[in-house]
DNA sequence: CTGTTAGCGCTTTCAA
DNA sequence: TTGAAAGCGCTAACAG
C-alpha cells in the first residue's frame, strides 16, 4: 500500500506538505503542489480515509434508521438524504430496523463507537436511552433529527408535513363528493403521526357535522390494508375510506373487489404518500402527495447544520403537502 | 471521552489487558476480567471502533451498489444482505447509483480509501477500471461479487437465478394457455440478464413452433411498461405479454385498460420478480418468483468468504425460481 | 496470564 | 511556505 510517506519521499517533501497539498492546496506554493501532485499520480496514492477519520475524530457517516426500506415511501426520502450527504462528503449508513428497538439501538450505538457522527430517524422511536416523561432533548445525545415522524413529548428537530391538515384535506375531499360514511384505516395507534391524521379525520367530520366514524389500525402494509378494509366492510354502509398510506389503500382496493364491490363507484378510496404505484392502480389512486425528496434533503441539511455545531433553529420544519385527485374517489352515487 | 487508558487505570491493569478482555475474554483470568468489566461499566467506556478499524486496517463495511433503492425488488435483496452482514459484525454502505457510472465508481473508491472492505453490485456494471475485452477477474480488485446481474465476459462471482429457464417457464405458461401471439417487454438491451430472458422467450416460442415475436425494451419502470405496452398494442392481435419485471407488467396492465382492453380476458400479462404488489394488482399478477432474501443472504455469504481470503468456490450460484400463477394470465379466448 | 512497546496513516500544532 | 514532531485510540507482537 502506498502511504503519504511514500509520496513525500517521491516528491522530496515532508509528509505534512503532502497532507496540506491534498487538503488545502492553496496553502502550498505552486511549485511544491506540482511536485506533490505528480508523485501522487505516478504512485497511485489514495488517501486512507479510515486513518484520516480516526485522526480527525469523526467518521463523516450518518446513520439513517428506516422502519422498512422495502417501503417505497421511505426510499425516496433516503434518496434525498443521500444526495445532500454526498454533496457534503458524508456517507449514509442505512439501518433497516423493521420496527425492532434492539436493532435501532444497535445502529444508534455506532455513534458512541465513533463509526457515525449523527442519526436521522424515519421511524417514531428515539433510539437513545432516556427516562420516561422526559420533555427535552438530552444534550448528551449526538446530533439527532427525525423525518416524517416526530416525538410526542421531546422536541426532536423534525422535517415533516402537517398531518392534521393533510388528513383533513383528504376527508374534506371525500365530503365534498357527497360521502357521509367515511371510514379511516390508520397506521399504528401509538404513532404521533397517526394520532395527527386521526385528529384531522375527526376535525373534518366534525366541521361537516358528520357523526359516523369508523377507525381501524393497520400497520401500513398491503395485507393490513386488505384486512382492515374487510373489517370496515363488515360494518356496512360505508361509501368511502381514507387510508393512512398508499399501500394500505391498495390493499383496501383489493379487498373491495374481492367482496364484489367495484371501486370507485361502490367505494371511494383515498390514500396517503402518493407513491409511484398510485398512478398505476385500478382505479388510479387519489392520494396526499408528500414532497419525499425534499423531506430527505431538508432533514440532511438540518443534520449538517447540527454536525457543524449549530443548535437547530427550527424545532419542526413543515413542508407543504398536496391532494392529488385521481380516479379512486368519485361522487357518492344516489 | 473515556478511552481504553482510563479503563486500564481504573482497573489497575495495562491497556493491553483491557483490549484483550474485550476482544478475547477467555484469554484473561476471571479475576482480571471482573475488574476490567467493572471499570468498563462504571466508566461507560465504549470501544472506539474507528480507532480499532484503523489499527486493524479494515473497516468491516461492505459497499452495496443498487441501481435504484426505490425499486422494491432490490430492497428485499438488501435486507438479506444486511441480515447476514450484521450477524458477522459487518455494516452495509448503500450506494444508490441510479445507473450513473460516476456514482458507482465513487462508491467503489471507498474501498481504495479503506472505508470499505468489499463491493457487492446489484447492477450490471463493474465499478472498477478494466480494459475492454478483459475476460478474467483482475486480482487487484477488492473482494467483489454481483447478485441478480452478471457480467458477460468476466466471471465475477454471482448469485442469481437461471434467467433463461425462468423466461422459458413464463412463456411456456402462456403457450400452455393457448396463446400464440405473445409479446415481450424486456429490460435494457445491454443487460446480460435481459439477454438471457430474451433467449428464454425465443427458446420457448421456437420449441412451440411459434413464429410471431415482438420484443420491446423498457427500463424496468412503471412508465416504460406502460409505454412499451402501447407500442405492442399498436402492433395488433397480441393476446399475451411477458414483462421482464413486475413494475413494467403493472404499467402494461394500466396501458391495456386505458386502451379499452380488459385484462386478463383481452390480454394475459405475466411479470417477473414477484414483488409484494403483485398480489394486489387487478387482476393479481402472475409472475416469476425470485428468492430475493436468499439471493441477498447468499451473496453476502460469498462476500464474507472472500473477505476471509478464500477464492470464491462457485463462479455462479444459481438459486431456484418459481412461476406463481395468479389471475393475470388466462386461457386464450376463442 | 499480563505488561511493555511499537506503531497503523494521518493531521495539526509549533517553530523555523 | 515548509518541516519536525506529537500524538489520535487501539491492537498485536513479544517478553516476562
Amino acid at each position: 500500500m502506498v502511504t503519504i510517506k511514500d509520496v513525500a519521499k517521491m516528491a522530496g517533501v515532508s509528509i505534512a506538505t503532502v497532507s496540506r497539498t491534498l487538503a488545502e492546496p492553496e496553502k502550498v506554493s505552486e511549485k511544491t503542489r506540482a511536485k506533490v501532485m505528480k508523485a501522487v499520480e505516478s504512485s497511485g496514492y489514495v488517501t486512507n480515509t479510515l486513518a484520516r477519520n480516526f485522526r480527525r475524530r469523526r467518521s463523516n457517516m450518518v446513520v439513517v434508521l428506516v422502519p422498512d426500506i422495502a417501503n417505497p415511501f421511505f426510499s425516496n426520502i433516503i434518496q434525498g438524504i443521500e444526495r445532500v450527504a454526498r454533496r457534503h462528503q458524508y456517507r449514509i449508513l442505512l439501518g433497516d430496523t423493521q420496527g425492532d428497538v434492539a436493532t435501532e439501538k444497535a445502529y444508534a450505538d455506532l455513534v458512541s463507537q465513533r463509526q457515525a457522527d449523527g442519526v436521522i430517524c424515519l421511524g417514531r422511536n428515539i433510539p437513545f436511552a432516556y427516562k420516561k416523561g422526559r420533555k427535552t432533548v438530552d444534550p448528551n445525545w449526538p446530533p439527532f433529527a427525525m423525518a416524517c415522524e416526530y416525538h410526542g413529548d421531546i422536541p426532536v428537530p423534525t422535517v415533516c408535513i402537517d398531518n392534521v391538515a393533510a388528513a383533513r384535506d383528504a376527508v374534506n375531499h371525500l365530503l365534498s363528493l357527497g360521502h357521509r360514511h367515511i371510514g379511516f384505516i390508520n397506521g399504528p395507534e401509538d404513532s404521533p403521526l397517526c394520532e395527527d391524521r386521526l385528529i384531522g379525520y375527526r376535525q373534518a367530520l366534525k366541521a361537516a357535522k358528520v357523526k359516523t366514524q369508523a377507525v381501524f389500525n393497520g400497520d401500513f402494509s398491503l395485507q393490513s390494508g386488505y384486512d382492515r378494509m374487510n373489517d370496515l366492510l363488515k360494518r356496512g354502509d360505508f361509501t368511502a375510506v381514507f387510508c393512512a398510506n398508499d399501500e394500505m389503500a391498495i390493499g383496501a382496493l383489493q379487498a373491495c373487489r374481492d367482496a364484489g364491490l367495484k371501486p370507485p363507484e361502490d367505494m371511494s378510496v383515498v390514500g396517503f404518500d402518493d407513491i409511484a404505484f398510485a398512478e398505476y392502480t385500478h382505479p388510479r389512486l387519489t392520494s396526499i402527495h408528500q414532497p419525499r425528496n425534499r423531506i430527505g434533503e431538508q432533514v440532511m441539511n438540518l443534520m449538517l447544520s447540527m454536525l457543524a455545531g449549530n443548535a437547530p433553529d427550527t424545532p419542526r420544519l413543515v413542508l407543504p403537502h398536496e391532494l392529488v385527485v385521481r380516479e379512486s374517489s368519485v361522487a357518492k352515487v344516489g
